[in-house]
DNA sequence: TGATCGGAGATCATTATAGTCTCCGACCTG
DNA sequence: CAGGTCGGAGACTATAATGATCTCCGATCA
């Protein structure tokens, strides 16, 4: 349960590798191209492609036209959060369907539902918990950040 | 993103209803049939009453049959975590398709996967999250537990 | 000017989800 | 001891989401 997309996958990958073209210690500057992280991490290319485009499209990398063209971020990588990513390619975070609903188009269950604000409150820890990871946290090395809700401890188990 | 299944959401409902019906003040210790929590939440009733098998095969809830029959809880609601209604529905917590691969049906991007970790510590944040959230938290009018991610604290946003 | 890039749209196959239908067996209760 | 009320279980369908592919276009730079 709760799996992101095989797109969303794709996207951090692609990131990361990214980010360690640019900012790794290698090839500092590095543009990449779609065809290369295709075939580092066996993503189908025109998949990716879809991928990347949407990416650029949501301001977190910038593309380069012709040849020796590729992508870039268009920010650093601590700027870059882990919610970003996933809303860009999967849209809004949103545990139930009444999450993010519009006016007139409620559910069924509104008027008599029981789990709304409960579930909203999961929902806002997720979120947090996505807001604060960000691209540099999980470059390869970088000791990720200890993640723990303060509600689960003192929680016997 | 990271939408429970509808499924999850009647589950969720239903139990809530359950909960309510044996330890509430009004008429504690009754037994609620399918019927009754389909017509209350609007929940298609053949559909909930596949969800209930599934919980009551999964020892959430127990089933009584004939007539004055119907489902009751299988222990106490501070007994029951989300994360195991949600898990009796949808399966396993699994962020990403590798998250419990067996042997032998590894990822294309197995060996060259770079975001497998960092997303394995998120997949486990989460699962803290909703193993520290019992049905009792769920109940009306209890206060809900404050969820904070300890990760989210200290990040200027 | 042509090979190398990304941009964008339509299209298709597969799978997951949501919901339905049917038949069965267990249980009270009159 | 029968009939209505319950849950148990399986097959089945429709719709939507996902993953993936194909084609054509425009920009760029050597």
């Amino acid at each position: 349960m709760l799996k992101i997309s095989k797109k969303a996958d794709y996207a951090l990958m692609a990131l990361q590798h990214i980010a360690a073209a640019q900012f790794g210690d290698v090839t500092p500057g590095r543009v990449v191209n779609t065809k290369e992280i295709a075939e580092e991490y066996n993503i189908p290319l025109e998949l990716l492609a879809k991928v990347l485009q949407t990416l650029a499209k949501n301001a977190l990398i910038e593309s380069h036209n012709g040849p020796k063209g590729g992508y870039v971020l268009a920010r650093r990588a601590d700027k870059i959060t882990i919610a970003q990513i996933l809303e860009s390619i999967e849209g809004p975070l949103g545990i139930t369907d009444c999450s993010h609903e519009k006016d007139g188009e409620l559910c069924m269950q509104r008027d008599n539902c029981n789990i709304r604000t409960p579930l909203l409150k999961v929902q806002d820890s997720i979120a947090q918990l996505l807001n604060s990871m960000t691209l540099q946290d999980m470059m390869g090395g970088t000791p990720l950040i200890t993640i723990q809700s303060s509600a689960a401890q003192g929680v016997a188990r």
